[in-house]
RNA sequence: UCCCCGAUAGCUCAAUGGUAGAGCGAGCGGCUGUUAACCGCUAGGUUCAAGGUUCGAGUCCUUGUCGGGGAGCCA
C-alpha cells in the first residue's frame, strides 16, 4: 500500500506534495461545509489534522458519520496549516473509511488508568499507553545495544525449569497432568507420569543458567519473561514480568556496580534522546519531574554505601520508622525510600549486606558476616536492580548450602561450574517494567506492560 | 495475606434517610478554520450483588464480588 507514517510527515522540513496516510480518528470536528479529522497512526504521539471539504465525493455518507476510533485512509496535499496548534495539515481530496467505530469506548477526553486497564485491548490507542509502548520499545533496544556494543552474548535461558532450587519465591507449576484426577503413587501425585517426568515450573530467574554461560563466554545477558506466583498486590509487582540479567566472568562487585550504573545511564540517556515527544507528554501529564529526574541521573554519579553505613544513617536520622532498624535485619520499603528519596535524593547503591538475609550463591566477604551483594535503589520505585558477586569457591559454596539446608544433588550442575575452571564472576537482575515506570513516571506497573498478569487477573 | 478507601448513565462525577442529576460521549439540527470547538434539542439508570433496619434506602447495617492506595510476601 502507498503509505507514509505520520511521524515522517511531521518531521518534513516543509509542506508540499500529495501524501496518503492511514490511521485511526482521534477526534473530528464537523462544521457546515467541511470537517477537521485528527488522525493518529501510532508512529508518534501527535495527530495530523486533515481538512475535508464537502466536495469530497463520499462526504455526506462517510465523512460526516465518522466517529472517534474509526480507521481511515486519507489522501491529499500536505500544506502549511493556517490554524494554531500544528505546522502542517492535509487538505484531503480522498477519504476512505476502513471501519467506523460505533460505541467506541475511548474518548478524546482523558480516561482513568483503571478504566483503560479494563479495555487493555484498545488502550494502545490512547496517548498515554501509546507513549508507554514506544518508550518500552526504545528501552528494549537500548538494553540490547548496550550489551551488544560491549561484546556481551545474548543468552536464551529456559522458561520452563525443573530446578525447584531457583529460589524461595513461589513458582507456577507447569504440568500436563489432569488437575482433577492426577495419577498417584502411594498417595502422592506421581510426577513421573508428567510431561517432563518430574515437577516443573515457570522460571523465576535465569541467573543460574546464565552463570554457566558466563563461565564459557565471559560476558552474557538474558532478557526475557520471568514469573513469580507471589500473592503480591502492589504497584510494583507483576506475576509475569521481564527481567534483564547480565553475568560476567572475571568480574568483582566493584565491576558489577560500575556496570549497573553505566547500564542505567545508557538506558535513560537513550530514552531522553530518542523519545523527546513521548517524554514531553509524560513530563506534562504524568510526572512533572520526569525529564529533570532522568537528566539529573545521567549526569551525576550514583551514591554508593554499605549496608552497615546505611543502618547507621537510618538510626541517626531522627525519623520514626514503623519497622525496627538493627544490623542484621533486612531493610523495609520505608527505609529504602528514606535513603534514596530523602538522604541522597538520587539512585543509591547499597552493598555488603548481612549474609543471613541474602541468597546462598552470594560471595562471602572476609569479615565472615556479610556478602558481596548490591542493590540499586531509586526514588519512588525502590529496588530496580539486585545483584552480587557470586561465590566461586566450591568449599565455601557447599558450606553455605549445607547451612541453608539446600541438597547438593539438586545443584550438581551448578556446583560443577565451581569444580571445573571456576572463576570470580558477578551479575545482576534488572526489573524491566520497574525501569519503564521510573523513566515515564507511570505510577502503576500494570500500566507499562501490554497485558498485565496479577493475582486474580489474567484478562486478555 | 493485612489495613484503609471506593463502586450511581458509555466515561468522569454529584445527589441532608424523602421525585436519581450534570459535564463529556452518543443521536438529530445549526454554524465557512476548528484545536478536549461552539450553540440548540433528544435519548440514555436493576444506583455492584444478596440479605437486613425503616413508613420510606443511592444514602444506614451485614456478607460477598470487583477496583484503588499503603504494607507484607518477593533473588
Amino acid at each position: 500500500m502507498n503509505r507514509v507514517r505520520i511521524n515522517e510527515l511531521l518531521q518534513r522540513p516543509e509542506a508540499g506534495g500529495e501524501v496518503t496516510i492511514h490511521g485511526w480518528v482521534r477526534t473530528c470536528r464537523h462544521s457546515k461545509g467541511f470537517s477537521f479529522l485528527e488522525i493518529n497512526d501510532g508512529s508518534i504521539i501527535h495527530n495530523i489534522q486533515c481538512v475535508v471539504d464537502a466536495d469530497v465525493p463520499n462526504y455526506d455518507r462517510d465523512v460526516k458519520a465518522l466517529q472517534t476510533g474509526a480507521s481511515v485512509r486519507v489522501t491529499g496535499r500536505l500544506v502549511d496549516s493556517p490554524g494554531k496548534g500544528q505546522r502542517f495539515e492535509i487538505q484531503a481530496k480522498d477519504v476512505h473509511v476502513y471501519g467506523n467505530a460505533e460505541g467506541y469506548p475511548l474518548q478524546k477526553k482523558g480516561h482513568t488508568m483503571e478504566f483503560l486497564r479494563s479495555i487493555a485491548h484498545l488502550r494502545a490507542r490512547s496517548n498515554t499507553f501509546g507513549a508507554v509502548l514506544r518508550v518500552r520499545n526504545v528501552m528494549a533496544r537500548a538494553i540490547h545495544d548496550f550489551f551488544q556494543s560491549r561484546g556481551f552474548v545474548y543468552l536464551h535461558t529456559p522458561i520452563i525449569t525443573a530446578s525447584d532450587c531457583e529460589g524461595a519465591g513461589e513458582m507456577f507449576r507447569v504440568t500436563t497432568l489432569d488437575a482433577g484426577d492426577p495419577p498417584r503413587a502411594e498417595g502422592e501425585i506421581d510426577f513421573a507420569q508428567d510431561f517432563f517426568g518430574k515437577p516443573t515450573s515457570l522460571t523465576v530467574s535465569g541467573q543460574l543458567s546464565a552463570e554457566t554461560a558466563a563461565l564459557a563466554l565471559s560476558d552474557v545477558y538474558t532478557f526475557g519473561p520471568t514469573f513469580r506466583a507471589e500473592n503480591s498486590n502492589t504497584t510494583r509487582h507483576l506475576a509475569e514480568f521481564w527481567m534483564v540479567e547480565p553475568e560476567c566472568a572475571f568480574f568483582d562487585l566493584d565491576d558489577d556496580v560500575a556496570l549497573a550504573e553505566a547500564f542505567l545511564k545508557h538506558i535513560f540517556s537513550t530514552v531522553l534522546s530518542e523519545c523527546p515527544d513521548d517524554m514531553d507528554f509524560f513530563n506534562k501529564r504524568i510526572d512533572k519531574t520526569a525529564i529533570e529526574t532522568l537528566r539529573h541521573i545521567v549526569e551525576s554519579p550514583f551514591e554508593r554505601m554499605s549496608y552497615s553505613d546505611a543502618i547507621e544513617i537510618l538510626s541517626k536520622s531522627g525519623k520514626s520508622f514503623e519497622f525496627p532498624i538493627e544490623w542484621g535485619l533486612d531493610l523495609q520499603s520505608e527505609h529504602e525510600r528514606y535513603l534514596t528519596e530523602e538522604h541522597v535524593k538520587r539512585p543509591l547503591v547499597l552493598t555488603d549486606y548481612p549474609r543471613d538475609i541474602k541468597a546462598f550463591y552470594m560471595r562471602q566477604n572476609d569479615d565472615g558476616k556479610t556478602v558481596a551483594a548490591m542493590d540499586v535503589l531509586v526514588p519512588k520505585i525502590g529496588e530496580i536492580i539486585g545483584g552480587s558477586q557470586r561465590e566461586e569457591r566450591l568449599d565455601r559454596l557447599q558450606e553455605r548450602m549445607k547451612e541453608m539446608g539446600l541438597p547438593e544433588e539438586d545443584y550438581w550442575w551448578y556446583l560443577d561450574t565451581r569444580k571445573f575452571g571456576t572463576a570470580p564472576h558477578a551479575g545482576f537482575g534488572l526489573g524491566f517494567e520497574r525501569t519503564i515506570q521510573f523513566c515515564t513516571g507511570m505510577a502503576n506497573i500494570r500500566d507499562v506492560i501490554p497485558f498485565p498478569r496479577t493475582p486474580g487477573s489474567a484478562e486478555f
